[in-house]
RNA sequence: GGGGGUGUGGCAGAGUGGUCUAAUGCACCAGACUGUAAAUCUGGCGGGCUUGCCCUUCGGUGGUUCAAAUCCAUCCGCCCCCA
């Protein structure tokens, strides 16, 4: 099987849903999936032991990341991003192009590539979609994405259409650098749609993009602060032109209520740095809802953060005390806390696919829904669950 | 016994006549985070409501002044040095 080809298992009877295969050089992923990001090469604060317990298939890499430290070269004569940071199940690295955007201050945008200064130094460097793809094929990752512009939003639609377009003109490129020589024997490249929240321009774009050709398409450009209604119908007008015999993947999702939201509209890979950084941050993912350990209501309970998870982090320790290593800013809890959203998210898709193969999709998510929102009386959250609701 | 210093919100610590409910940090209470410039950031942190204002606060008491955390008197507590 080619690098990054797809084979579709089932549809779903009830909404756009399917279950799937990826296949990669280093193994074959079952889809809806969600791949932790691991910008340096690591998903911070979790070890790869503990990653691969949780069930995680794939991880991401960043080019930008990578290209300045440790630079291509070191990770070249290692033998590629999986032999230096032993991770040997399928990797995908991102070209730089979220760059664009979360660097906006320290980067120039030109029709050639884009300037970015290094945030570590300073110092500036040029990526053209060639050489986001060079540095793609020196990472060596199983699939590596178009070097494009996520659009930021809001954009006026002028903004949005110049940037769609540059993205596709770079779209080209790419594939032109990628089928250079024989990495693709190896390698898979994804395109990527744009157009914001325009649906009109979404769809030249997935057009173009699916004339130009590519093994796998993803979605870019949403969940950058975009109310969630234009998120879901940028992708009931975009998924439905992707091809059905290829991947589908929405970059940057997501939170939980979203994938579900996402997969019941045909998305097959997600990746997002939600469960590591929140977790960071103290808030973590349960079947009930999400919680801040670090608040006060906590300090004296000893149960376990979600009784339904079998997570190392549930099993060893109680609310009570990740409550205190937070506030002692011990830095174990980084780590546990991390690790359990990470459990959180995959045990999550596993749940998803479940119901695919029994073709359950809408009951399993109802009633995970309702669990999730149980915990809080908030009107916000009730509101939020409400708005949920009207997609079924 | 003599001399000097000091007492400020939970803690540390600014402020030495009005712009002081009183800087800043910590602690505390919440919130945010979506292809990672994030172990980060934001808000709150005396009381009341009609959210604009009112009331109560800088060891205690009394005073000076239009006005006091700030000046004076006195009391109380703590610290240092000399005997």
């Amino acid at each position: 099987m080619e690098c990054g080809s797809y084979q579709l298992l089932k549809k779903s009877s009830q909404c756009k849903a399917r279950l799937g295969k990826v296949y990669t050089t280093r193994g074959i992923i079952d889809t809806p999936v969600f791949m932790p990001v691991g910008t340096q090469g690591t998903v911070k604060g979790v070890a790869n032991e503990y990653l691969q317990s949780s069930g995680a298939q794939i991880i991401l890499g960043n080019s930008y990341h990578l290209y300045l430290r440790p630079g291509t070269e070191i990770i070249k004569a290692s033998g590629g991003i999986q032999k230096f940071n032993s991770w040997d199940r399928p990797m995908l690295t991102d070209s730089g192009g979220f760059q664009i955007f979360s660097l906006n201050d320290i980067r120039k945008i030109e029709e050639n590539g884009a300037e970015f200064q290094s945030h570590i130094d300073g110092s500036k460097h040029f990526f053209s979609p060639e050489k986001s793809i060079q540095v793609q094929k020196d990472i060596g990752a199983d699939i590596i994405m178009c070097f494009d512009e996520c659009t930021p939003y809001p954009a006026m639609y002028d903004y949005a259409k110049n940037s769609m377009e540059l993205s596709l003109r770079w779209a080209k490129r790419c594939k032109d650098e990628f089928y250079k020589d024989d990495a693709y024997a190896k390698q898979a490249l994804f395109g990527i749609v744009q157009g914001s929240v325009y649906n009109d321009l979404r769809k030249i774009s997935a057009q173009e993009m699916v004339n130009t050709g590519f093994t796998g398409y993803a979605i870019g450009g949403l969940s950058v602060g975009e109310p969630k209604e234009d998120m879901i119908s940028v992708l009931e007008n975009t998924v439905p032109l992707l091809p059905e015999d290829k991947a589908r993947y929405l970059m940057g999702v997501g939170m939980p209520e979203d994938l579900w939201e996402c997969v019941q509209r045909g998305i097959d890979m997600f990746d997002c740095v939600i469960p590591t950084r929140n977790g960071r941050n103290g808030q973590v993912f349960t079947s009930h809802g999400k919680i801040n350990i670090r608040n006060a209501e906590f300090r004296k309970d000893f149960t376990a953060l979600d009784p339904e998870c079998s997570c190392p982090t549930c099993i060893g320790y109680s609310k009570a005390y990740l409550n205190h290593l937070v506030r002692a800013q011990e830095s174990l809890y980084l780590s546990l806390l991390s690790l359990h959203n990470i459990y959180f998210m995959i045990n999550l898709m596993t749940k998803i696919r479940k119901s695919l193969e029994s073709d359950t999709f809408l009951e399993t998510k109802k009633e995970f829904f309702e669990k999730y929102y149980s915990r809080t009386r908030s009107e916000k959250i009730w509101i939020k669950f409400l708005v949920c609701w009207r997609f079924f």
